[in-house]
DNA sequence: ACTGGATCCA
DNA sequence: GATGGATCCA
């Protein structure tokens, strides 16, 4: 059985809107007016998407082989909907009892600062508590007046408590309402599973995007966030969970597809890149802090996003000659990806859209655009997107793969989840051994070259234990 | 305005 | 119901 949907083709190869529903799909591209009748449209949607039915031999053959990876990823991904993650309500439910009586606590604490009651989820609210209650000095401006977001309150909290309360109560309800609750809704009664949707076009870069719920920005981190990451477990004991995560991912794709030498280097010794880029920023012998090496990784990331000195200043918090001064130094230590990242925005020019080390194209028309912030922001774009569509792409063929493998055997173990660099599975102990070796066999084979790639791989019993 | 997302709230 | 602000993730 082969499937296709017909928008992907689109998708792929213009810069068609990709939010687009199926209906407002067949609207915009083929004029045609889907029924408003559940069942017609179902058989509508499968007629469109039948693939005998389509484009088949129209299909531009640069784009041929992602195109068919995408047609066979699509009842994969439709088995891992349907088999969800089992999650243990009443844990979940005892976690989201503790956080509310913490919040609460908070709350009051708050009323009690500030001498009156007000609504705390409202930033408007904050905004008068702070800048016109309190008379505390005002930062940046937005459109509704004076930001209250995260920066701007951990700044004020140096001098005053209230702030950093507020932080904590919206720590706190952020995890309440979204995790707490949000999940205990879209637990399946019959199954007991969450059963999240995939996007499988839901980025412009070729990552997955998971809605209802989104399963992909579960918090990580020790406190509450594990506590609720430990949750998701498997359903019998007979299970544990498996995590297998590519290490550096985006990384090692910028050293592989730039080529940079230093940059190679640093992986193949096995060195930490973080460190290795502070002692570049920082001089060879400096002692490397934690501080030090932290903002190295800013630096680092910041790179793959096409970075700014304002941008870095930002995260950093630092001023924007300073950061300019890192990207700067960064570049002349790693010059193979100034070059590479020139080729990318001449291919871009040239073409029109950029590519993945795989064929998966994005059209980026601002690169041309005659507004300069417009182009800048483009051309952040352009870089980025080979970067994290490959890995995209890599994690994709490992799906396919490992879902052949999958279903070769008769096995029990299953997979589940994925997040953009990690797939989880609920292996059977029987298989756990084995799994481990054939998943780290199959994700680290999928891309080719000189610079492998590695997988880190833990088992536990739930997710949080399985994150090593 | 350093990439890409989703969700909650007012 | 839509939108902007804030916050969670890789």
């Amino acid at each position: 059985m082969s499937f296709l949907d017909i928008r992907h083709y689109k998708y792929l190869t213009s810069s068609i809107d990709r939010n687009l529903d199926f209906s407002a799909f067949m609207d915009f591209e083929h004029h045609y007016q889907v029924s408003e009748n559940k069942h017609e449209y179902s058989i509508e949607r499968s007629y469109f998407s039948y693939k005998e039915s389509l484009v088949e031999n129209t299909v531009d053959s640069s784009i041929q082989s992602i195109m068919d990876m995408e047609s066979k990823l699509i009842p994969i991904f439709a088995q891992m909907e349907r088999t969800g993650v089992y999650v243990d309500e009443k844990k979940l439910r005892d976690i989201g009892e503790d956080i509310a009586r913490e919040s609460k606590n908070k709350e009051l604490e708050i009323y009690d600062l500030v001498g009156e009651r007000f609504n705390i989820n409202s930033a408007k609210q904050v905004q008068v508590i702070l800048f016109e209650k309190l008379g505390i000095p005002v930062s940046k401006k937005i459109k509704t007046g004076y930001t209250v977001d995260n920066e701007a309150l951990s700044l004020i909290g140096q001098k005053y408590e209230i702030a950093n309360i507020i932080l904590q109560y919206r720590t706190l309800e952020k995890l309440r309402s979204t995790y707490i609750d949000g999940l205990l809704r879209v637990i399946n009664p019959h199954t007991k599973r969450i059963h999240t949707t995939y996007n499988q076009l839901g980025a412009s870069t070729g990552r997955l995007s998971s809605e209802s719920p989104n399963l992909q920005n579960i918090p990580s981190g020790s406190g509450y966030p594990a506590r609720i990451k430990s949750c998701f477990c498997p359903e019998s004991s007979e299970f544990s969970f498996l995590v297998a995560d590519y290490s550096q991912v985006e990384l090692r794709i910028l050293a592989s597809l730039s080529g940079d030498t230093s940059l190679i280097e640093t992986f193949v010794r096995g060195e930490d890149i973080h460190t290795r880029t502070a002692r570049f920023l920082f001089g060879e012998d400096a002692t490397i802090t934690s501080e030090l090496r932290r903002i190295a990784k800013s630096v680092n990331f910041g790179v793959i996003y096409g970075i700014t000195g304002f941008g870095l200043s930002k995260v950093i918090n630092t001023s924007p000659a300073e950061a300019t001064k890192y990207i700067d130094t960064f570049y002349a230590m790693y010059p193979g990806v100034r070059a590479y990242y020139q080729s990318i925005l001449d291919g871009a020019n040239k073409n029109g859209y950029v590519e993945t080390f795989y064929g998966r194209r994005r059209y980026i028309p601002g690169v041309r655009d005659s507004n300069k912030m417009i182009r800048a922001g483009a051309e952040r774009e352009a870089i980025n997107m080979p970067i994290q569509g490959t890995a995209a792409d890599i994690i994709k063929l490992a799906m396919l793969r490992i879902s052949n493998f999958l279903k070769e055997g008769t096995y029990k173990s299953r997979m589940l989840l994925q997040v953009h660099d990690e797939l989880v599975f609920e292996v059977h102990e029987s298989e756990k051994d084995m799994m481990e070796k054939q998943i780290r066999s199959i994700m680290e084979g999928v891309f080719p070259g000189p610079l492998k790639l590695l997988v880190d791989i833990h088992t536990g019993a739930n997710w949080s234990e399985a994150k090593g």
